[in-house]
DNA sequence: GACATTTGACCCAA
DNA sequence: TTGGGTCAAATGTC
């Protein structure tokens, strides 16, 4: 039986999600008639607020808390501190296995959405590094579940995970499952706004990274591939302005994508079918994700190779994973776990 | 040669 | 026993 609690946080949380949803498409319906930061910028707000206020109310009704609990970390007049649910962990993780451990993780997902048409719908990145380390078919699922974890994890006993997930249902969909919070720093990835602008580059993807063949291929489309993030960054853009630079570079990118998909060839660019792996033939899946590098920024090669998978707008934030940040002006300075707002999915580094 | 990814094998919870 | 999650050797790329 449905408590009292229970109904109006579940329609809470339901309107809430709708709400998100109506932002996001008007989003995509201004930027397309009428392109305008300042407005993308305001509507990245709403969502980030929206955002936040669905995560603490899953959070607290994932973790038995309700609205009129008060002494419960997570309320509706509240704000929930990562920290506080770390400290929680660790408390314990010295005392337990890393199944036990896993299990204590705190565990969200995101859907993620690629429009071809317009451009990613929602979200950039998440502002870590993950390595991938392993691929799964799971039952009565049609596309593999790969599994991703934080580079960091054994020199800095970070134990973030995530796991990505396509949609049977819609092929532009994918679930992505974060299993803890990060732990680690990564500021060696961490790249100040006021840096050189940064080369946007795509990459190919079937759900899992493409191969080198593939990014060769890539790379051979340069010109139609690279978009300079000068006119599009400016050192005055909060953090997030690397969405602003994903969602101009994909108005851009479309125009390219679809002919690769379709034909594997466009303005004199041509990617063979062999370069396509068995499995994104099969779904013809392109991750069209960002990777901003600037090229005066050392990377060790551990960096490097940790960068595959990293997310363009931290990436490159100053403020480095603290992702609710992203929105200096509205964010609450007490709100300050990690849950990515925007993702990418995998992010490829290609050239430097 | 160094590093990341892939993929079959293994572990373990349900 | 089954299936999800992880490990680690093999492989590929630069």
């Amino acid at each position: 039986m449905e408590s009292a609690v229970t109904w109006p946080y579940n329609t809470l949380i339901n309107e809430l999600a709708q709400g998100m949803e109506k932002t996001k498409q008007l989003r995509i319906h201004l930027w397309s008639t009428s392109p305008s930061e300042t407005h993308d910028l305001i509507l990245q707000k709403m969502l980030s607020s929206y955002d936040k206020a669905l995560f603490i109310l899953r959070w607290g009704g994932s973790n038995g808390a309700t609205l009129s609990t008060p002494d419960t970390s997570v309320s509706v007049h509240g704000s929930i501190r990562i920290e506080d649910v770390n400290k929680n962990i660790n408390d314990n993780q010295d005392n337990m296995n890393a199944s036990k451990k896993r299990k204590m993780q705190h565990t969200w997902t995101e859907q993620v959405k690629v429009d071809f048409e317009n451009g990613l719908e929602g979200h950039t990145g998440d502002g870590y590094n993950w390595r991938k380390y392993g691929q799964k078919y799971i039952l009565g699922a049609k596309y593999p579940r790969s599994y991703y974890r934080c580079p960091y994890r054994l020199v800095q006993n970070c134990w973030a995970t995530k796991q990505v997930q396509r949609s049977d249902d819609d092929l532009t969909v994918f679930d992505i499952t974060y299993k803890g919070t990060h732990t680690c720093s990564q500021s060696t990835n961490t790249v100040p706004l006021s840096a050189s602008p940064g080369k946007l580059e795509l990459k190919l993807n079937d759900g899992h990274d493409l191969q080198g063949q593939q990014n060769q291929a890539l790379s051979n489309c340069k010109n139609s591939l690279s978009v300079s993030t000068e006119d599009l960054v400016s050192e005055e853009m909060p953090a997030h302005f690397s969405f602003q630079s994903t969602f101009a570079f994909h108005d851009d990118v479309n125009h390219y994508f679809p002919a690769l998909l379709d034909e594997n060839h466009h303005q004199g660019c041509t990617v063979s079918p062999e370069l396509i792996s068995p499995a994104s033939s099969e779904s013809n899946y392109f991750s069209a994700t960002t990777y901003v590098r600037t090229p005066n920024v050392q990377h060790s090669e551990a960096d490097t190779a940790d960068i595959i998978s990293a997310h363009a707008s931290t990436t490159n934030s100053p403020i480095g994973g603290m992702e609710f940040l992203i929105d200096p002006i509205n964010s609450d300075p007490n709100f300050e776990f990690n849950m990515p707002e925007f993702f990418t999915y995998s992010n490829f580094e290609h050239g430097q």
